[in-house]
DNA sequence: TCTAAAATTTCATATTACGCAATTGATTCT
DNA sequence: AGAATCAATTGCGTAATATGAAATTTTAGA
């Protein structure tokens, strides 16, 4: 009873060094070394002992004379590493252009990544949706139709902590706008409606003005090892009979379980 | 006089750790336990628990029940977010395709990390050069024209080790074809050559039947910060005077000493 | 089903990382 | 320009942590 939880038997100092990279990958810019020690409220000689190994390796880089640290290119190297390996994301992205295309709305290619859904390609549709959105950006679990994707059928393991984490943010501002565009507020109703349907929609959430549909790309254990995201400015898209659902469906049937090696 | 070098001042186990990964990242395909623990030369018991902590970060994931170990999505996240960050990287690859056009060869962008200079973005040109190259791709430090530019520009601290270590190599099988195309064989002289001409260039090394012309982006240091190289089947374009050469210059000048931030 | 190899867990011990405090370095204000 | 303030870095004793060898469980092959 001395240690609180021991979830997944790791190193600790390599936990704790790997949430400081974490951390600064989720951050937008370079920051100084109080501000990471703040955003992960360690005192400053560790982080800076967690960025020399770092910054060793390559894997953050100390600006010129800012002293502020950065992703460096290790980081890089990694990324593009992991990108020629998972097969899946190539074969995903490879008819993405033509889901575009065909739907004349913007498709995302999206995979969970430590606490939310990374987008890792997209192709811009004809309607001018003006996004401004990078790759590598995150997508919050709730407030978006790629997040709900895994809601619904993510890895539970590592889905759940953070849809209690958001819950109890709703919970603790409740008695404002909850919900408003379903009948129940249960977290538990949403996934079984996603499931249903086989997809999920959101009206004006993440960005107001555009509507979303995303699907899941499942795995042979039936979890989402990815999502395909439609974006646009029309709200009927989001009924299930309607031709870019129907279009998103077919796309991420084809490209579901593709091999057992994943 | 206990430890031998202690260049960084980083945690140990971190930097071994961190290692691990390295290596995964060099791997091409997923890797079991027991070949990560030889190619580390590691107990296994070790290398179990660093994994471990990588899995539960993301950045390595442990395929179905094959029980192998690849990169993960997180190192994809992290890439992504590397890239959004180094806005050099989004500036130099922005005329890549009309640099390509204008040459006619296949254009690469590479950035050095770890031990070798690692491709980022490339375009193909018109000329068939059938390279398979994917990104993330490292390309070595003496037999590629991308690699010598790091040789001659990068940053000594992180050149200086690979290019020792290679020098070794080359002494040990001396006596075989080293060097054919340069007069000397000292690698002082091939760096003094480079600086000189402003770009390296190399005739069927990494590639028999391809010649290659690189030139660095330059930081306000006067340290490279990315290559440009250009890569066709003509040799006559490695003379100073070829249009691709010139082209290849003034690309690189624009691209350099962008801003002091970086 | 049995055998062999690999993967994972356990445990005592030595090593390592931690926090606090002092030093150095850079920036701002008077 | 001098002084004061804040951030960044380094040193050190101590307590917590990572380590390697061996034991146990799981997987693959015969």
């Amino acid at each position: 009873m001395t240690n609180e939880n021991n979830h997944g038997q790791g190193l600790k100092s390599l936990d704790t060094a790997l949430g400081v990279l974490a951390i600064m990958a989720a951050q937008k810019g370079p920051l100084s070394l109080s501000e990471i020690g703040r955003a992960c409220s360690m005192p400053p000689s560790k982080v800076h002992r967690y960025l020399a190994s770092f910054v060793g390796a390559g894997l953050v880089k100390q600006q010129g004379r800012s002293g502020r640290y950065d992703l460096g290119p290790a980081a890089l190297q990694l990324g593009l590493a992991a990108l020629a390996r998972h097969s899946f994301v190539n074969a995903a992205a490879d008819g993405l252009s033509d889901l575009s295309g065909e739907t004349g709305m913007t498709a995302l290619l999206s995979v969970w990544a430590n606490q939310g859904a990374t987008v890792v390609r997209w192709e811009r549709g004809i309607t001018p949706t003006d996004m401004s959105m990078g790759l590598g950006t995150t997508l919050p679990l709730l407030n978006s139709a790629t997040g709900r994707v895994f809601l619904a059928w993510g890895a539970p393991r590592a889905v759940a902590p953070v849809r209690d984490a958001q819950f109890e943010q709703f919970a603790r501002r409740s008695g404002q706008s909850v919900d408003p565009d379903h009948t129940s507020t249960s977290i538990a109703a949403i996934v079984e409606s996603i499931r249903a349907d086989g997809y999920a929609s959101v009206v004006g959430r993440y960005i107001p003005g555009l509507v979303a549909i995303a699907a899941p790309v499942l795995d042979w254990q039936g979890e989402a090892q990815a999502a395909i995201t439609l974006v646009g400015i029309d709200p009927p898209v989001i009924a299930p009979d309607s031709p870019q659902v129907q279009c998103l469906l077919a796309y991420c049937a084809e490209k579901s379980v593709v091999r057992a090696s994943d």
